[in-house]
This record gives structure tokens, C-alpha cells and sequence, in this order.
RNA sequence: CGGGCUGUGGCGCAGUUUGGUAGCGCGCUUGCUUUGGGAGCAAGAGGUCGUCGGUUCAAGUCCGACCAGCCCGACCA
């Protein structure tokens, strides 16, 4: 390619409504432009890249035996109804209908496509089977951002793995760990997989890929000492004991005032510090008013409420309903004696004596409350979420919290969508079963965005050679000097004759501009032809990583630089 | 959905307080000069001021409604 005849639009300055790093840059190196809140267009360049990401991806697909399909995006509302996810999906799955009236909808994964294809296998002869697709997802997201690592339409290879039993699945998903280890690794990512939550994908078990980020939406618990990891939102961690002396009588006492548990810790801190109380919220649960205990200097995560009920639908009471519910205003809200509504506690107040909470009277709070014995728990259940500073259960370690970019994540799914569906073969034995399944995601676009994010410096982005939308860029300081436009003329043919990704920058601009370009779009090898090292024979070599630069013979630099360029194509192989 | 903010040439912004017929930088076009880190001079092109309605002799500016986008939160496979 001649970029003098390339569609590269690049922007001086980002556009203000840019934050992340990986939009400004994406959008000032000409790779991609918005269209409308979380829908953009893959500018030449930003498609280049898209599809090296795609190829990789398909390349690990099919090494773990993967069959590539292609489904459709619109589908009749009603295949999701069968599973149950056009509720349970609400406003996130976009919905319309077609001019004979009938209910339609676009699909954000496809579960329930994959799964009716799965009802033509009716042997276990047949399985296992791992059928995946590169294809469009639409999602109307509350809230998109931050380019693209969160949008409305993108493209993902969903893949979806067919076995007979859990062991198979076991196999299946381990495969697919293992590819996208490798994936992640080509693509110059160092994501790690953690424990987490299935959401409303139900299933037994997922792992998500996690690439560390400030840019991230996902809080992730490490642990240095053991390798223990988790998102926020699945992450368990140990206590230190608390010791609550001897078994007391219950009281009640006036707390005139005091609604928090500061403020009720600073005016009797003999009875009330934050870890002797316990903290009552009311959560409306699938429409179940609900009592949920904490101990009161604990933050409640919402997801683990959710996975521990089953529920789908969890909110905060509002006030008028937790003075219907206990009579009081919150702030002197607490479970002794309530009988009329669940009570979910978070395992820290198990065994626990000598604590203080609200009385369910405005004003007025017990203590001396020993849980097991004035709390009529119904339910126990780690709620609680993990804070810096504590404690790995597995070997007491200080455990890290960091952010991290959500680059993939594989799920267990079970037999949810075959049941559903009717997709169910005999064994060797000629007994039935549902077709045990998993499903498999990786986000193409927010990849990319993960790679800006992990490679960048104050000039621009720094692709790895493995998905730059060109491997090298061979710079003419004066394309009108016959010299150097013969001698780079020479060096591009020869690169392109070696199956090297190059671009030959023959613009009639100023060297700095098309040195500022070379450096914003981030391509990984750029050969500067200028009039006086073309005069003694030579040019020079810069690796965008480091910006270092050394003389070669304009003899040598085809040969070394496809040598290079071969090179960083292993990246991760 | 709650809170905050922003819509003026391709990009970044001023102008709105105090209504008078739209401006700056970058980019773009042409010419001359320049040529190893985002050039200089000169002449140009380009704007329904987010949309609709209202007030007024007159609206980018005042009033109302709506739309869009961004940020925080909620939400999120």
C-alpha cells in the first residue's frame, strides 16, 4: 500500500468526548470513527487489524478441532422465549418485529441457536462437538463507553462445546482455556483467567480472562502466595477472628440519632465498633422483601446475592417499603425477632455474641445479641464483599484487588439449553441425556482496544507485529529526491516480495509528519530513506517499541527486516 | 434509570452573561519558498450555530419541549 493513496485519517487532537486511551488513540491513528454511542466503523486500518485478530482467533479455534458455522443475528422472539431469556435479558436485548407484526430480536449470543442445531445429533457416537462462529452481536448496553471496549454491535467468536456427559465438558472447557491462553498470548496480552460469576448465562462454573487495566470494569482478587484468582464478584477471603467474650443477655438501649454505623461506633464504642455490629439491609428479591445481615463494617455484593438466591431481579427496598415491612426507618433496622420475611446472613456473623443492632424502633438498638440465638437466620451465604487487605483463605496471604478489561470468558453451561430445546442422545447403552454444553466468548473489537490499552507510549499505539495493520512502513524523507524514491521504491518491492505487511509512506509531506504517523498508527518496523544515507548506502531501522534506531546497508535491510518481522509474527507461539 | 456536563466548518475551541446577522487555531485548496521530527508567506473554500416551537423589528445568544453525545453511579455473557 502507498500511503499517499491510503485512507488514514489521522486527528492532531482526540475528539473531548474521548477518554480511554485506547479510543483517543484508535480514533487518532485513523482506525476507527463512531457513528453513534457504542457503533463505530472500521476505518481501513482498524479493519486490517480486526481481521489479523479474527485469524488468530480461528487458527486456535481450529487447532482445538473447532468447526466454524455462521448463524443468523435475527431470530424470532419466540426460540427466545423457549429458554427464557427474552425476559430474563430485558432492555439489553434489542427487540423489533418484522412487518407481518411477528416479535423478533438480535441476537447478543446464541445459546439457543446453537442448541436447536444440536437437537440433528442423536448418538453419542457423534459427540463431542465444538461448533463456533465470528459474527455480529448486538447488545443495547445501559450505558456504552470508553470506545471500544463497550458497545452496542460488535463482533465476537462465540463458540459453543456438545458432549455426552460432564466429563467431556471438563475436557471441552479445558481446551478452550488453553486456546485462548494462547490467543491472548499472540495477540500481546497477558490476560489471566479467573474465577467468576455465570450470570444469566446459568451454568455450574466460568472463567473469565482478565487483562489487567485502569481502563477495566472488572475488580479482580490475586493472591501472590497461592495463584488464587477471582473476580470481585465470586472472591471469597478469611477473616481474623474476632473474639466476643462471654455469652450475654439481650438489651435494648436508646440511640437517639444515631442512623449509621459511624456514628453509632463513635457514641459507644464499647459495644459498638463496626465489627460488634450487624448491618441490616432489606433487598426486594424477586419481588421478596428480604433481610440481608452483614457485619457492619462489610460492603454487600450485589452478584453474590444473586448467584446464592437464583434470582433474577434484586433491588434495594425503598424506604416506605422497609417501614411496611419492620416499622422503623433504616438506621435502626435489624433481624432479632422477624419472622414475617427472610433472613439471608453473610457467613462472617456466624457464632457470633455480644453484637449490636438496630431494634426496629426508631431511635432504640440491642445489644448483647448472639446471632445464632435472637436472629431467626434462614439462609447463610457469603455475601460480603472482599476488601484490600484481607486474607487469602487458601494460605493467608495478603490478597491484591486490581481492574482489569474483561478480554474473555468461558462457561459451564450444563444441560440448561439442551433440555430447553430437546437436544438429547443415547449412550452406548441406549438411556437418554441431554447434550451437556458449553459456551465460549471472546470480543474482537474490545481485544483490540485491550492491546491499545497494554501497548502504548505518549507517541502513539505500539502494535505487536502479530495484529498491526501493517508490519513495517517504509518512510521517504524527500520522495521527490530520485535517489531515495528509487532506493525505497527498491526496499518496498523487495519486503513485498517477501510476504511482509508494508506500507510505503511516499506523501509529499515533512519528514516529522510522517515520522508522527508512523509513531501514532503504531506500526512495529519503520525503514527511513533519506538523501545522505542513501548516498553512503545506508537506512535506518527504528522498532516502534522503544523508538531505537540503528544504520543498516540498504543491501541488508530487506533481509533483516523480514527476518524481523517473521520473528514477531511468533509472538506467543 | 438517578446525578453531572456538552452540542457553533473535518478536529480543538471562543462568542451566549448584556439579542444586532458568526470568529480563532489546526486541517483542507492554490501559488511561491522550504525540506531529517507535526514549515513560512500569500490568496481561498467550507458553518441549517443539535432539532422543533415560542418571544422579538431582529435569536448562536432569551423561553419551552425534544433529540444526541460524554462522564460518575446503577446495570452489564
Amino acid at each position: 500500500m502507498r500511503w499517499s493513496q491510503a485512507h488514514i485519517p489521522t486527528l492532531r487532537e482526540a475528539p473531548a468526548d474521548a477518554e480511554a486511551v485506547s479510543h483517543r488513540l484508535l480514533v487518532r491513528a485513523g482506525f476507527i470513527r463512531q457513528i453513534a454511542a457504542g457503533s463505530y466503523t472500521m476505518l481501513p486500518l482498524g479493519q486490517r487489524t480486526r481481521l489479523k485478530v479474527e485469524r488468530i482467533i480461528r487458527e486456535e479455534m481450529d487447532a482445538i478441532g473447532a468447526q466454524e458455522m455462521l448463524l443468523p443475528t435475527l431470530h424470532p422472539a419466540d426460540i427466545w422465549r423457549k429458554s427464557g431469556r427474552y425476559d430474563l435479558m430485558g432492555d439489553n436485548l434489542f427487540k423489533l418485529k418484522d412487518r407481518k407484526d411477528t416479535d423478533m430480536v438480535l441476537g447478543m449470543t446464541e445459546e439457543e441457536i446453537f442448541a436447536l442445531h444440536a437437537t440433528e445429533i442423536f448418538s453419542y457416537r457423534d459427540l463431542p462437538q465444538i461448533w463456533y462462529q465470528m459474527h455480529i452481536k448486538f447488545r443495547d448496553e445501559p450505558r456504552p463507553k470508553a470506545g471500544l471496549l463497550r458497545v452496542r454491535e460488535f463482533t465476537m467468536k462465540d463458540s459453543y462445546s456438545l458432549d455426552i456427559d460432564w466429563a467431556g465438558l471438563d475436557v471441552a472447557f479445558e481446551k478452550h482455556r488453553e486456546a485462548y491462553k494462547r490467543i491472548f498470548a499472540r495477540l500481546g496480552l497477558s490476560a489471566v483467567d479467573v474465577e467468576a460469576s455465570s450470570g444469566t448465562m446459568g451454568g455450574s462454573e466460568s472463567v473469565e480472562f482478565i487483562q489487567r487495566s485502569e481502563a477495566g470494569e472488572d475488580w479482580i482478587v490475586t493472591c501472590d502466595g497461592c495463584g488464587y484468582r477471582a473476580n470481585l464478584e465470586k472472591a471469597t477471603s478469611a477473616l481474623v477472628p474476632i473474639e466476643d467474650g462471654e455469652s450475654t443477655s439481650i438489651e435494648k438501649f436508646p440511640t437517639p440519632g444515631l442512623r449509621t454505623i459511624k456514628a453509632l461506633a463513635e457514641a459507644f464504642p464499647e459495644v459498638a465498633a463496626p465489627e460488634r455490629q450487624i448491618k441490616t439491609l432489606v433487598y426486594v428479591v424477586d419481588g421478596q422483601p428480604t433481610l440481608i445481615l452483614l457485619r457492619g463494617d462489610h460492603e454487600l455484593h450485589e452478584q453474590k446475592l444473586i448467584d446464592h438466591t437464583g434470582s433474577t431481579n434484586v433491588r434495594p427496598a425503598h424506604p416506605e417499603e422497609i417501614r411496611e415491612l419492620l416499622g422503623a426507618d433504616p438506621g435502626s433496622l435489624g433481624g432479632v425477632g422477624v419472622t414475617h420475611a427472610p433472613i439471608i446472613a453473610d457467613n462472617a456473623l456466624r457464632g457470633r455474641r455480644n453484637m449490636t443492632t438496630g431494634a426496629n424502633e426508631d431511635d432504640f438498638h440491642y445489644k448483647g445479641v448472639e446471632v445464632e440465638r435472637d436472629i431467626p437466620v434462614g439462609d447463610w451465604a457469603d455475601l460480603r464483599t472482599v476488601a484490600l487487605g484481607d486474607r487469602c483463605v487458601e494460605c493467608g496471604s495478603a490478597l491484591d484487588l486490581w481492574k482489569g478489561i474483561e478480554v474473555g470468558h468461558i462457561f459451564k453451561l450444563g444441560t440448561k439449553y439442551s433440555e430447553a430445546f430437546g437436544a438429547i442422545v443415547q449412550d452406548e447403552h441406549g438411556d437418554s441425556h441431554p447434550i451437556v454444553m458449553g459456551s465460549y466468548g471472546i470480543g474482537v473489537e474490545r481485544n483490540m482496544a485491550a492491546v491499545v490499552e497494554a501497548n502504548h507510549d505518549d507517541a502513539g499505539i505500539i502494535w505487536p507485529a502479530t495484529i498491526a495493520p501493517y508490519e513495517v512502513v517504509v518512510t521517504l524523507v524527500r520522495p521527490d529526491d530520485p535517489a531515495v524514491k528509487e532506493a525505497g521504491e527498491r526496499l518496498y518491492s523487495g519486503l513485498l516480495a517477501n510476504g511482509v505487511d508494508v506500507i510505503i509512506d511516499d506523501r509529499e509531506e515533512r519528514p516529522g509528519v510522517k515520522f508522527a504517523d508512523a509513531e501514532l498508527v503504531g506500526i512495529p518496523f519503520r525503514i527511513t530513506v533519506g538523501p545522505k544515507g542513501v548516498a553512503e548506502g545506508k537506512v535506518e531501522l527504528t522498532i516502534r517499541r522503544g523508538l531505537e534506531t540503528e544504520e543498516v546497508g540498504l543491501d541488508q535491510v530487506v533481509a533483516k527486516v523480514t527476518e524481523l518481522v517473521t520473528a514477531g509474527r511468533q509472538l506467543g507461539r
